[in-house]
DNA sequence: TTGTACGCGTTATCAT
DNA sequence: ATGATAACGCGTACAA
C-alpha cells in the first residue's frame, strides 16, 4: 500500500543550496542552535520562505532523540469518553508549550489492544506514554520502554515500579457523596454500580461503605445493586426498577459512575420517583443542571488530570537524575444542585 | 531540555549480531519482505524475542517513506467536543488496521493554532491531515503539503481545490427538524443559535428557513434568537427567556447545536414551559432520553463521519493515479423521543 | 562564524 | 537466499 508518486519534500540540502551555504548553516539558522551571521541568517530563511522548508522531525529525532518533534502517545479505553477526552485534552494544553504532540489511541478495554497501542508507540519512538491500562501486567514494557521511556498511569495504580501516578480520589469522593445524603437524613442508601471488581469502582464501593460505617449504618440497611462486569444501560435501569419496588426500597440513591447513573435515572424516570428519591453520581453530566431535578455529582476533573500528567512527562524529560516515583491525587467536588438534597422525610410511599 | 541519560533501545544491527546474520537479514525478516531461510529466520526472530527488539518507524520512514509507522494529523477545535471525538474514534477505527496511528490536536477556534498545529503534523511527515477547518485559507499548505499530502475537511467545506470533503447535510438536518414541528401543527417555530454566520450554522439556518417557506409561513411568524459570534449558554437562556415571555412568542423551537439546546432547555425549565413548548435540537445527546420531556434531535454520526475520513485517506495513499475530489455526505437521522411532537394546540397561555 | 565528516536506524539496490 | 553499500535528512563533534 501507499505508493503513488510524492514529489519530495525540500531539504535543508535544497534551502542550503539555495542560499548558498552549507546545510550546517540552514540547520543552525531553523533550531536557533548556534550563532549564524545575520546576512547570511537572512539568506536562509529566505530561501526556506522560498522553498517553503519545514524541518523533518523524524530525521531530526534520529540525531537528537532528545530534541525537537517529540511526541506523547495517549492510550485510553474509548476517546470517545468525555472522561478520556477530558485527559487528552488536559494533555494537549500542558504539551504544546513544549512542542510535544500527542498520539491517541483507544484500547477499547481490551488487554491485547492497549499491548499492540503501546508498541506502536514505542515503535514510534515516543518520548513518554500516558495510559488509562485495562491490563495487569505490563512486564512486556521491561526493558524494552521502561525505565527508558516515562509511563504515566491515570486513574488507575501505576502496575510498573517507579512510575507516577495521577488520579481521582475515588474512595473519597465516594465517601463525600454517600456522607452527603446521610446527613440529609438517610439510612437507606443504595449503591448501584457495574464492573465492582475492577478500578476504579471497587474503589468508590470501598469509599460507599466506609462512611456508612461511619454513620453506624449497617450492610443490612444499605441495598446493593452490584454488577460485578460490564453491563448495558437497560440491564441497570431494570434492576434499579426491582429494587425500588422491593420491600426495603432505599430512599436514596448513590451511582456509582455516569453510565450506571444513566439507568438509575431512568428507572426513577420509569417509577416518577425522581423528586422522592435522592440521588447523587460519581462524575458529572453536561446537562446536570437542566435535569429535573438538576442531579448532585462528584465531579472528577478530566482536564486537570491530564494536564497534570503532562506535567509529569515534562518533569521527567528534564529530570537529569532518576527521580522518585510520585503519587497525584486531583481532587474532585461534590456539586450540590438538588437530586442529592432530597430529605429522607419525602419518601413515605406508605 | 529532555536530557537524563536514555540506554538506547536495541536496534536492528544488534538483533543481527546477535542472530550472526546481516542487518539486512533481520530487516527482511522484521518487515516480512524478502525471503529467508526458515533456519535464518528462525535464529532473527530468537534474538529479536531476547533483546525485546522493535523496529523504529522514524527511521524506517526516513528511507521508505511510504513503508510501515505512518500516522495522521488530526485537527479539530477541541477533542473534549463529544463530535470531535466520536470522529477522532471512527478515524482510529478506520486506519488501525492499515498501521496507521492517530496525532490528534484541538485548535480552539484559533486560525493560528490551526495552521501551528498542522504544520507540526507536517514537520513529523504525516501521511494524511484531517481537519475541521476553522481557516478561510490554507495556501500557506500549498506546495509543502498539498498535493503532495491528502488532506481530508470534516464538517466542512473544503478549501483547498482537489481535496475530500466528509460531512452531515446540516441543511438537509435542519429542514427534517424544523418540518417535523410543522407537522406537529406549529407555525411559530423559532430558530435559537450562536455563530450563524460560520458553518455550518449558517446552513442550519438555510434549512431552518427552506422548511418554513415550504409551509408558507413568513419570516414574520417566525421569531429569531440568532447571535453572530460565540456565545456562551447563559446569553442562549437569557434571550430565550426573553424570547419566551415576549407577546408573540413562538410555540417551538429549533436549537441550532447542542450548546444552543443547554441554553434553551435552561430557559425553558426556568419557566416550566418544557412541556408546552416543542423542540428539537440539531445534533443529539447522551442523556437525550432520560431528560423530561425527553429529547428529539436530529443526531448526526460522528463516527461514521471519522470512519469515511479514513476511508478517504486510505484511497488515496493507495491510488497510483491522481484521484477526483470526493464530496461524502453522511447522513444523520431525526430522533423522536416527545420534546418535538408536543402539539401546538399544548400551548394557550392565556 | 562557517564548513566537513560522520553517524543515527533502516531499507533499496545491486552484487554474490 | 544473503550480504555489502549507500542513502534518507539532520545534528554532533571537530576542524578551519
Amino acid at each position: 500500500m501507499r505508493s503513488g508518486k510524492r514529489r519530495p519534500s525540500p531539504t535543508g540540502r535544497d534551502v542550503a543550496a539555495l542560499a548558498g551555504v552549507s546545510p550546517m548553516t540552514v540547520s543552525r539558522v531553523v533550531s536557533g542552535n548556534g550563532n549564524v551571521d545575520p546576512a547570511l541568517r537572512a539568506k536562509v530563511l529566505d530561501a526556506v520562505e522560498k522553498l517553503g522548508y519545514e524541518p523533518n522531525y523524524n530525521a531530526s529525532a534520529m540525531r537528537n532523540p532528545n530534541g525537537a518533534g517529540g511526541a506523547v502517545g495517549l492510550c485510553v479505553e474509548t476517546v470517545q469518553n468525555p472522561f478520556s477526552a477530558g485527559i487528552a485534552r488536559g494533555l494537549e494544553v500542558a504539551l504544546r508549550p513544549h512542542g510535544l504532540m500527542l498520539f491517541t489511541g483507544s484500547s477499547d478495554g481490551e488487554p491485547a489492544t492497549e499491548r499492540e497501542l503501546l508498541l506502536e508507540f514505542y515503535r514510534r519512538r515516543v518520548s513518554a506514554l500516558v495510559v488509562i491500562t485495562v491490563m495487569a501486567d505490563h512486564s512486556f514494557l521491561v526493558p524494552r520502554v521502561h525505565p527508558t521511556t516515562p509511563i504515566v498511569y491515570v486513574d488507575r495504580p501505576a502496575i510498573l515500579p517507579g512510575c507516577d501516578t495521577v488520579t481521582s480520589d475515588h474512595a473519597a469522593g465516594a465517601f463525600v457523596a454517600t456522607e452527603h445524603m446521610i446527613e440529609n437524613g438517610h439510612r437507606r442508601i443504595a449503591f448501584i454500580g457495574t464492573n465492582i471488581t475492577g478500578h476504579p469502582i471497587s474503589e468508590r464501593l470501598a469509599g460507599y461503605r466506609s462512611a456508612l460505617m461511619s454513620a453506624g449504618i449497617t450492610n443490612d440497611e444499605a441495598p446493593l445493586l452490584a454488577f460485578e462486569h460490564d453491563r448495558g444501560v437497560p440491564d441497570v435501569r431494570q434492576g434499579t426498577r426491582e429494587l425500588l419496588q422491593s420491600p426495603g426500597r432505599p430512599t436514596a440513591i448513590f451511582a456509582a459512575s455516569n453510565s450506571d447513573l444513566m439507568g438509575v435515572r431512568q428507572a426513577l424516570h420509569d417509577l416518577e420517583l425522581e423528586a422522592q428519591i435522592a440521588h447523587v453520581a460519581f462524575d458529572d453530566l453536561d446537562l446536570a443542571d437542566v435535569m429535573s431535578p438538576p442531579l448532585s455529582a462528584f465531579s472528577q476533573d478530566p482536564i486537570e488530570l491530564g494536564r497534570r500528567c503532562g506535567e509529569c512527562v515534562i518533569e521527567r524529560l528534564n529530570a537529569t537524575e532518576p527521580l522518585e516515583a510520585r503519587t497525584i491525587i486531583v481532587p474532585g467536588q461534590l456539586i450540590a444542585r438538588g437530586s442529592g438534597e432530597i430529605s429522607a422525610l419525602a419518601d413515605r410511599p406508605d
